[in-house]
DNA sequence: TGGGGTTAT
DNA sequence: ATAACCC
């Protein structure tokens, strides 16, 4: 790929340009004849050939499951359907059903004001994020059957490119039968649809595929969701929100500025939390136009030329980011949270629990961990949030037992575990503790690969310069860093 | 607020 | 290692 230029049309580059491709888009036009294979051979010959992964109009799904916790347990036990249903972790009632909100529960609310208004609420523990988790990903997969590039966003939510879905259904239709495609689901501000807008006709299909997608998760897993489709991620995900349980809505184009200006706050936008609130509030913006019609000079200056210029895009409506394929897991991780940890031995066995599930997980996943995370949460009355964590390579050869149940794998973590914690609470002193968290992190695909003669030396089990046993127990607190 | 996740700095 | 974001 030539540096810079622009002119060179490019090949093989969805990829590499799909970072930056952004600025089609404010180049607008165009999108009428992406067409997917017949360039790609003959670069730079066609000069409107545009490769497929960078059309600079894409089509994006985002769906959206249904109070995912409460669904999975009503699953679990047919017993709890038609009921008003909670899930509780701790003292909270994390999401419940559409029975239990129709009754006036709310996610995150406290137990004691849910039963308070709901007394006939049934709550079910939801802890243990197994079960939860082994749907979500069932979720993902299915939707990957659609189109490989699926990006997943909590447990519960998935982008999906299907962009080259619609052209390849596209160039299967005869262009008479092209004036017949209808919507599935709604239109966004009931718009209407113009039929000899190629950019609509898109949009439609895309609608048809979501539909397909939410019923191939009803059919084959039992789930209930939302679907929204757009031009982007941002949209997508704002649309999917419109029509609130198990429907689905598209965006048209004419209705992008309603559907974002229909947020009633900036803090509504996704990508903007809570933080960058604040922040924007203190300049007095507080609507999504207040963000528009800011200075971009004067946001840069507050937060830096990317995450202004990020932030404002979106307050426009406009978001490049790909739908970034995620994949098997970066991390595993098991946390446990408590009104409160002052010795070490008490924080010794939590550890040891947290641990012991990860272990299982690790084991199942089959990649090995090359890092071990240890994450606490000082009690503070007043301090939000802040989390404190200290994090070390896991020595080779315990990585090396980690797959096989066989060896005690347990003492050496534990006692890894053990240092980083005296690593963060000096143990001499009191402290209190309101969470303990561990991580498994860096994750290497098993040492499959066959070794060849350099291998051998960049293979540190083989090394003869490591290992030797004494050094490990020595490791100093550097020595336990990455 | 829970029990998770991700990326950027 | 932390800070921001997401659910």
């Amino acid at each position: 790929v030539e540096p810079e230029e622009e002119g060179g049309r490019e090949e093989e580059v969805a990829v590499v340009r799909s970072m930056e491709s952004a600025d089609a888009e404010a180049a607008g036009g165009s999108e009428g004849a992406p067409s997917t294979e017949e360039g790609s051979g003959l670069p730079g010959f066609h000069h409107e050939v545009v490769p497929t992964g960078s059309a600079s109009s894409r089509v994006i799904v985002h769906v959206d499951l249904d109070c995912f916790y409460a669904q999975v347990e009503m699953i679990s036990n047919l017993e709890l359907k038609g009921k008003p249903l909670g899930v509780q972790q701790k003292y909270l009632v994390v999401t419940c059903n559409y029975e239990a909100r129709k009754l006036g529960v709310k996610k995150l609310m406290s137990v004691r004001d849910a039963k308070e208004k709901c007394p006939q609420l049934v709550l079910v523990n939801g802890e243990d994020l197994t079960r939860y988790r082994e749907m979500s990903y069932k979720v993902t997969e299915l939707m990957e059957e659609f189109s490989p590039v699926v990006e997943r966003l909590g447990f519960d939510e998935n982008f999906v490119d299907i962009t080259e879905m619609v052209e390849k259904r596209l160039q299967q239709l005869q262009s008479d039968e092209r004036s017949s495609v209808t919507v599935s689901g709604h239109v966004y501000n009931d718009q209407s649809i113009n039929l000899h807008d190629i950019s609509h006709i898109r949009l439609l299909v895309g609608s048809q595929i979501a539909a397909e997608m939410r019923e191939a998760i009803y059919n084959q897993l039992g789930l209930t969701g939302c679907a929204g489709v757009a031009s982007n991620k941002l949209l997508a995900k704002l649309v999917s929100g419109i029509f609130k349980p198990n429907q689905q809505t598209v965006l048209l184009p004419e209705s992008c500025q309603d559907l974002i200006h229909s947020l009633n706050h900036i803090k509504k936008m996704p990508g903007i939390g809570y933080k960058t609130t604040k922040r924007l509030e203190a300049l007095g913006i507080n609507s999504v136009r207040d963000l528009q019609t800011f200075s971009s000079k004067i946001l840069e200056k507050e937060f830096g030329i990317s995450v202004a210029q990020r932030i404002q895009k979106l307050s426009f409506g406009e978001d490049n980011s790909p739908v970034t394929p995620s994949g098997p897991p970066q991390s595993f991780s098991e946390e446990d949270s408590f009104k409160k940890c002052s010795s070490e031995a008490e924080a010794k066995k939590k550890i040891a629990e947290l641990l012991a599930s990860l272990l299982n997980r690790v084991c199942q996943d089959g990649r090995k961990p090359h890092t071990v995370r240890l994450i606490i949460r000082r009690y503070s009355s007043e301090k939000h949030y802040s989390r404190e964590s200290r994090q070390c390579p896991i020595p080779s050869h315990v990585i090396q037992k980690l797959g096989t149940g066989n060896y005690d794998v347990m003492t050496p973590m534990v006692d890894i575990l053990m240092k980083l914690f005296r690593n963060m609470v000096n143990v001499k002193m009191p402290f209190h503790l309101t969470l303990l968290s561990v991580c498994f992190c860096n994750l290497k695909a098993l040492n499959t690969a066959k070794k060849g003669p350099i291998d051998y030396y960049l293979t540190p089990s083989l090394s003869t310069t490591k290992c030797s046993g004494k050094r490990s127990l020595k490791m100093k607190d550097t020595h336990m860093e990455d």
